[in-house]
DNA sequence: ATGGTAGTCGCACTA
């Protein structure tokens, strides 16, 4: 069975809602994981998803800020959202596909402010607590084990590789490529052996960037991106997946959101 | 070194 996954920090889903059913149109995903909707559950555009093929909707919603949809053209059973280290607020959403053994976390991970430093940056603090929460629980036995699989996807809001940032040297004390976070990143990744699936398609010494700052006079000409959003899988699932695409182009749609989707290809048992 | 842009329960906060 083939399946297509893509994930995309959307920057506010109502107002966006045309640039999603041009996305599903045009590149025709099983499952969208959708990262900062910004707003509760019921101001969704549930009938524009549902009218383009997604009738299976999770959503984790909170008013202006965050939220998490995955939609989907096939069944989806909710499998719980996590409050990670208590802020309450709406970064997670859990869905198994119905029939196989995967579960598919979609996550946003906290932005962390602009100052680098815990003591001083509150908000740092609790994106470097939310990265060990999200560790301790998927290192915990039996979240990811071999009996189901798990891919875990959404905006992380860290780039941990050197190339995943246009300059590895001017962004080292900049939040989202600071060596405290990486190593944070490294361990959640240690947690359950995950494997990145956008690397396995593009080398490490390649630029490869989902993101570009709204603040950019021109974001195609500057190019100064950095790699925010992934797609992890677990060991079992490393095999199964046989291609990944950046939709780079989807930042030049008109109003577009300053991430841009990734679609993972997976062809399961 | 600064400021640049975008979105929301907007006149403050998050990103």
């Amino acid at each position: 069975m083939k399946l297509r996954l893509a994930t995309w920090n959307i920057n506010s889903v109502r107002l966006r809602i045309g640039l999603v059913e041009r996305f599903l149109k045009e590149f025709e995903p099983d499952i969208l994981c959708l990262q900062e909707i910004k707003c509760k559950e019921e101001f969704f555009p549930y009938d524009a998803v549902r009218d383009a093929g997604y009738p299976h909707i999770h959503v984790k919603g909170q008013a202006g800020y965050h939220g998490v949809a995955t939609v989907s053209r096939i069944p989806l059973t909710a499998n719980g959202t996590e409050n990670f280290c208590g802020t309450g607020e709406a970064r997670h959403i859990a869905a198994i596909v119905d029939g196989k053994p995967l579960i598919i976390h979609n996550v946003y991970i906290p932005a962390g402010g602009d100052i680098p430093d815990p003591e001083v940056n509150p908000k740092f603090g609790q994106k470097l607590a939310y990265v060990r929460a999200l560790t301790d629980w998927f290192g915990e036995s039996g979240k990811a084990d071999s009996e189901s699989h798990h891919l875990l996807t959404g905006d992380f809001n860290i780039a941990p590789c050197e190339h995943d940032v246009w300059s590895h040297k001017q962004l080292l004390n900049v939040v989202s490529h600071t060596p405290v976070e990486v190593e944070h990143l490294m361990a959640l990744k240690h947690s359950a052996n995950w494997h990145d699936t956008m690397r396995a398609f593009v080398p490490e010494e390649e630029k490869l960037y989902t993101w570009w700052s709204y603040r950019a006079r021109d974001w195609r000409v500057s190019n100064r991106g950095r790699r925010l959003d992934h797609v992890w899988v677990t060991p079992g699932l490393e095999s199964s997946v046989r291609a990944m695409q950046v939709i780079t182009e989807a930042r030049g749609w008109e109003k577009p959101s300053d991430h841009v989707p990734v679609i993972v290809d997976l062809e399961l048992d």
